[in-house]
DNA sequence: TATTTTTGTTTAAACGATTAAGCGAAATGC
DNA sequence: GCATTTCGCTTAATCGTTTAAACAAAAATA
């Protein structure tokens, strides 16, 4: 490896110090520094092709100019898209972003968010996971900057910026009994998440208030990373009942697509057997012969939010942000 | 900020220099240090919950764990599969994983990878943008591990990883004819990037076999970031020859969804009056009527040989590594 | 002219780790 | 019993920056 220019190199061709150096590359001291020694310096750093290294330099200014983004999976179009937006945001602010997927497992969760501790982010941006409360605890105990995207958990007082979830699922049935379905079921995920337990709330909520009994039976609930056979399986129930549902809300964008998968191949017509809606906005679901209405989540927004909640808290704000953001319910040919 | 905990303050606490804390916490000098001491260190290391700083580490060891990826988006799901990949497999090694998009835009991406070199990533793993040449050569000048993946340049000896673009076109081609396909079409990326002629020239290769004459004039090309209209104008026109195509092959998935989506809307029925086939797999053509029969990159294999290969590089190894992977034409309802 | 101020630059101490070299004391060899 | 080796630990330099403080020389002021 060719050896890496340093300040004391072009020092040493200059005939200067370092100190001297390092002042004029970061423009310090302006006006105290003759024209003459600034010229020659930029000069010799352009010709030897100097790179300041930025590792010497974090090590003395303690910032790094590195965010951590802790996700469920940079795999899944919601968070890479939602990362997209943060890198294009952060870049904006000279800030680098190092992504971690934690594949919804707190031991995983803890050694990313560990990990980019000890490569000193300045700041964390964090998709929680079921279980890391413990560990989003030790965060604010230490003081470090971070906030919530997507998930956040209500006993936990930190920033965040999520959807108004409870507001969006029950918008989204409402819409399924105004273009009247009168069994309206639900796939989602059985989790603990409190974005996804608001989700099943407005489900619920929306149901109640227009006086349908048995709901619960209609809530059929997959793990978290369920796989085709077990998102077809609920799908299946739910249309095997007594009162098979005419409608259905799914939890995420994931699970629309498994089940809408499964409904290719039924002798059902979408909507009019069963209207159908699901939460994010998923192109793979625009070539299904009935494109799915959906929940847009506004994610530039979220993304922006967040980076600039983040950015304002690293450099002082010591306030808690807490942002909910509303849906929006777009309607397309299956509901 | 709570002060984090140096192993001076270890050292302070315990009474002993910060080197035998060091040595201790780092399990070197085995055996010529006593129990006693070690014991006593590694207490006092867990109960002030000591971690250590990886930026002071990196300045005196010159290695930051740290590999830069520079794709062109992370959002579209090609890349950010592959980075999954990556990031899991650079986990295992211990590495961390910075990603950057480029945009196919050369300008960014040497800014992307000047950023990453000053902040003393390791090596790089680079998907390469048109216009990047030079940037690379310097890369190579420097010596500067790195290697490159899906796409990249015949005239730059460095190490890859793709797929054999030109045999996979040529494949695909061949069984779009072997179904009976008379008049094949291609709409592909209008770009000299090496990935994307070869596709081109795959193609026109298997036509030229058949006896295929007037092939330019189905070859479309329409710009790396093409929207909507510009892909359905291609579609359009090669639908509206004299001779209109029967069978198209895409040479994208983006491209694909894109075509489909249009294609949906038109009275035609694939693939008994139109035959299609694409690259890269996605499950966004899953739900249409006629899931699409495309080229399989073996991401999981590229990834893993792309971090293997640059690792190797990274700690001696000087040879360089070319690897042409095998694509799979999986055939479904489409063609 | 003597004193103060300004200018342009250097000195040197950090930041938090790593690690070769050194150094007494204890253990071993002959 | 003296020389040597081993043991357990410390000293101190170093990585490449930043930056407060010091400091001559020149310029301004009195």
């Amino acid at each position: 490896m060719k050896k890496k220019v340093s300040l004391k190199d072009i020092a040493n061709r200059v005939g200067v110090s370092t100190a001297l150096v390092s002042y004029v590359l970061n423009n310090k001291k302006e006006g105290r520094i003759s024209e003459e020694s600034a010229r020659k310096i930029r000069e010799a750093a352009r010709e030897m092709n100097y790179r300041t290294n930025q590792i010497a330099r974090s090590l003395k200014t303690n910032k790094t100019f590195t965010i951590g983004l802790v996700i469920a999976d940079i795999s899944n179009p919601f968070f890479s898209r939602l990362a997209r937006i943060i890198e294009d945001e952060a870049e904006l602010k000279n800030y680098t972003v190092i992504i971690g997927s934690s594949d919804e497992k707190p031991e995983k969760f803890c050694k990313l968010v560990d990990t980019f501790l000890d490569k000193q982010v300045d700041g964390l941006i964090i998709a929680a996971t079921d279980g890391t409360e413990s560990c989003l605890n030790e965060l604010i105990e230490n003081n470090i900057p971070f906030v919530l995207v997507d998930r956040y958990f209500p006993a936990i007082h930190a920033n965040y910026v999520a959807l108004d979830n409870f507001k969006a699922a029950f918008t989204a049935t409402q819409h399924l009994i105004s273009i009247g379905c009168n069994n309206i079921g639900m796939v989602t995920y059985d989790s603990p998440l409190f974005n996804l337990t608001e989700r099943k709330k407005g489900f619920l909520a929306a149901l109640k208030e227009n006086g349908n009994r048995n709901n619960r039976s209609r809530l059929k609930e997959v793990s978290l990373k369920a796989r085709q056979d077990e998102v077809e399986k609920a799908v299946a129930h739910l249309l095997s009942s007594a009162q098979p549902v005419d409608g259905l809300l799914f939890g995420s964008n994931t699970i629309a697509v498994q089940a809408v998968k499964y409904i290719n191949t039924l002798p059902l017509r979408v909507p009019k057997d069963l209207a159908l809606i699901c939460f994010d906005e998923t192109d793979s679901l625009d070539l299904f012969y009935a494109p799915l209405t959906y929940i847009r989540q506004p994610l530039e927004d979220m993304a922006r939010q967040a980076t600039a909640i983040l950015l304002d808290r690293m450099d002082k704000n010591n306030k808690i942000t807490q942002v909910n953001i509303e849906g929006e319910l777009i309607i397309r040919k299956s509901a």
